[in-house]
RNA sequence: UGGGGUGUCGCCAAGUUGGUAAGGCACGGGAUUUUGAUUCCCGCAUUCCUAGGUUCGAGUCCUAGCACCCCAGCCA
């Protein structure tokens, strides 16, 4: 499938393996939490949490951590099977943490059965208040040293929905003074008295993440449970829940899952970090993707120009090079940011072999060939790929009236111009050597058509085609050339970390003005009738895709998805 | 000032029980080319955060520093 790469994850399960730890077999997850949509973040975890199962003959579930329902949405869960699909996943179960929700329970009173865990009444403030700071230990909960029977009864009220939002929570029995502030008697249990999308009105108390995802883990039979470096300091309490739980043995705390017909076999997981994925010239925050989408800065959550998986599809990036993608960052601990470049590099690979070259001019300038006869139309046969026979040809229509791109001329040319220049030579791509003999202006002194003479010795398939010039340019036949709404991308921010407000500006004032561009632009009529979602190289100007939502046959839209690597534009710099 | 992490080429990232710095991207040069694309060669860390130390030998061990990231939600 793809080149193994070694990180210190594959290595650890390999070491893991061959110990024979969890019978050799390995079990992965990918968790999102749906309240949002994923983006290219999310495609490394996904790409790490699939990828581990598939390398190794295990599984990966798609988990759904839905225990907030206040923030959560069932739209949402939507858009992240397809976002998954589409990255060429496929899911060995569909689960949500809500299926789980009286494995919770139950576990709740176990641990307060073994005098782990405690109802306590403290306000949200008065917790923080006893918290303690990050170098001084907090104080005991007044609540701490209630008696078993006194809390069962009390979980069991709040269960019930006797209490006010807020009123009591569950909290762990852990340490007060425990310099890592996750196991200061952390809360396990809150009463939210929402509606959620997946259990309805069932429950009224939901527990929190560090708490139901251990245990999710556990139940689901999870070997390797991955994520990202801000979990490392919640790793001991994730141990210490599966610990005290002891879920692979106690076949009670699972019998609810049986009796509604979910049959998994119990294990005792193990968490490890990496490091999650930055890209730069991007932001990735949920929050400001929202504000970038909300205050109308791009056109929506699919805008081409978004980090979005859906984004990156309607962009017209391949899944599989976002795929190469992450693979060639590699997973470690380091934080670490990639360069955009490394994107575009995938993104070309990817296309390079697999798109088919067409014509089309974006920014068009009239040519006419003067020394053939003005209704002279004939069909040229083109190869769809330069070094990929298989890929066949395609009939593209030749005649005197062309538009060539208007970058492709120069009256003074720089250094270096390798173009049409008065007087001067180039080659049509597949056509033959035209000779600039006129330059027509129009009274304000702008060029609009340039008159040439083709060298009929040079057309292909004679000696004389052989005959080398420095340039060679596309065209498209100005008779039958089909216009199209050409919508050039780039990429959204203008420097390279736009999450640095050090200088006192925000992301907002590093926009790009020039991410999209619209142009009409001409393209040859092969172009006439393709599906949408379908990319194409457009010779010497990049890769372009119909667009997924906007592309008719009686409207045609593309994106440009990348342009093509140039060196003669970066040398100019 | 508590705890948990991380520091190897511009950006990522491998570096086995210490044995004398992989690879990718970027970049520079050259060759091929009817896409200034692709492809193909060649080059690109006497050096591994710093300073000491151990050793015949250290990116890998020890000591002391420094830098950066994460943590005080009844968010995930």
């Amino acid at each position: 499938m793809s080149d193994t790469v070694s990180h210190f994850i594959r290595s650890m399960i390999e070491t893991d393996r061959a110990r024979g730890a969890h019978g050799g077999r390995v079990a992965t997850r990918f968790p999102p939490e749906p309240n949002g949509y994923l983006h290219l973040g999310h495609a490394k975890s996904i790409c790490l949490n699939f990828g581990m199962a598939h390398d190794f003959g295990g599984s990966c579930n798609l988990r759904f951590d839905d225990t907030n329902p206040s923030k959560e949405d069932i739209e949402y869960v939507n858009a992240i099977k397809d976002d998954v699909r589409w990255l060429g996943f496929e899911w060995a179960n569909l689960l949500h943490a809500s299926d789980y929700f009286e494995v919770f329970y139950l576990c709740g009173e176990k641990l307060i059965r073994q005098g782990q865990a405690y109802v306590c009444d403290l306000s949200a403030d008065d917790v923080r208040a006893y918290r303690g700071t990050l170098t001084e230990p907090g104080r005991n909960s007044p609540f701490r040293d209630r008696d078993i029977d006194t809390n069962l009864e009390l979980f069991r009220r709040m269960r019930a929905g006797e209490f006010e939002d807020g009123a009591r929570t569950l909290r762990a029995r852990i340490d007060m003074a425990s310099p890592n502030i996750n196991l200061r008697d952390p809360a396990l249990y809150r009463i939210r008295k929402v509606r959620h999308q997946n259990t309805g009105d069932a429950w009224c108390i939901y527990p929190m993440y560090d708490y139901a995802h251990c245990i999710s883990d556990a139940v689901e039979g999870i070997t390797h449970s991955l994520c990202t470096l801000e979990f490392e300091d919640h790793r001991p309490l994730y141990d210490w829940c599966l610990d005290q739980l002891d879920i692979e043995h106690d076949l009670a705390l699972t019998e609810p899952l049986r009796a509604k017909g979910l049959h998994m076999t119990p294990s005792r997981p193990r968490q490890t970090e990496f490091a999650r994925g930055n890209l730069d010239y991007t932001v990735m925050s949920k929050r400001k993707l929202i504000a970038l989408v909300q205050e109308g800065l791009v056109d929506g959550w699919n805008d081409p120009r978004m980090p979005t998986l859906s984004g990156a599809r309607r962009r017209g990036f391949p899944s599989g090079a976002i795929r190469t993608f992450w693979e060639r960052m590699g997973y470690s601990k380091q934080v670490a940011t990639i360069e955009y470049s490394v994107l575009e590099g995938c993104v070309r690979d990817d296309l390079d072999s697999k798109a088919s070259r067409r014509l089309a001019v974006l920014d068009p300038l009239p040519v006419t060939i003067a020394n053939l006869p003005p209704d002279h139309c004939e069909t040229l046969s083109f190869a769809n790929h330069p070094k990929d026979p298989t890929k066949g040809t395609r009939e593209v229509s030749f005649s005197p009236r062309l538009y060539i791109e208007r970058e492709d001329f120069a009256e003074v040319p720089p250094k270096g111009f390798h173009r049409l220049v008065p007087g001067g030579e180039v080659r049509l791509r597949g056509v033959g050597i035209v000779r600039c003999d006129e330059v027509v202006k129009d009274s304000n002194g702008t060029v609009i058509e340039l008159r040439v003479s083709l060298d009929a010795s040079t057309r292909p398939g004679l000696p004389g085609a052989e005959r080398k010039v420095k340039g060679t340019i596309h065209w498209v036949c100005a008779a039958s050339a089909v216009p199209a709404e050409v919508r050039l991308y780039d990429r959204l921010f203008d420097v390279p970390n736009p999450d640095d407000d050090s200088d006192g500006k925000t992301y907002r004032d590093h926009l790009n003005p020039r991410s999209k561009i619209i142009v009409r632009g001409y393209l040859e009529s092969s172009l006439r009738d393709v599906p949408i979602e379908s990319r194409f190289q457009f010779e010497r100007l990049g890769y372009f895709v119909a667009d997924q939502f906007d592309h008719r046959m009686e409207r045609l839209v593309f994106n440009r998805i990348v342009t093509l690597r140039d060196s003669y534009a970066k040398a100019e710099k």
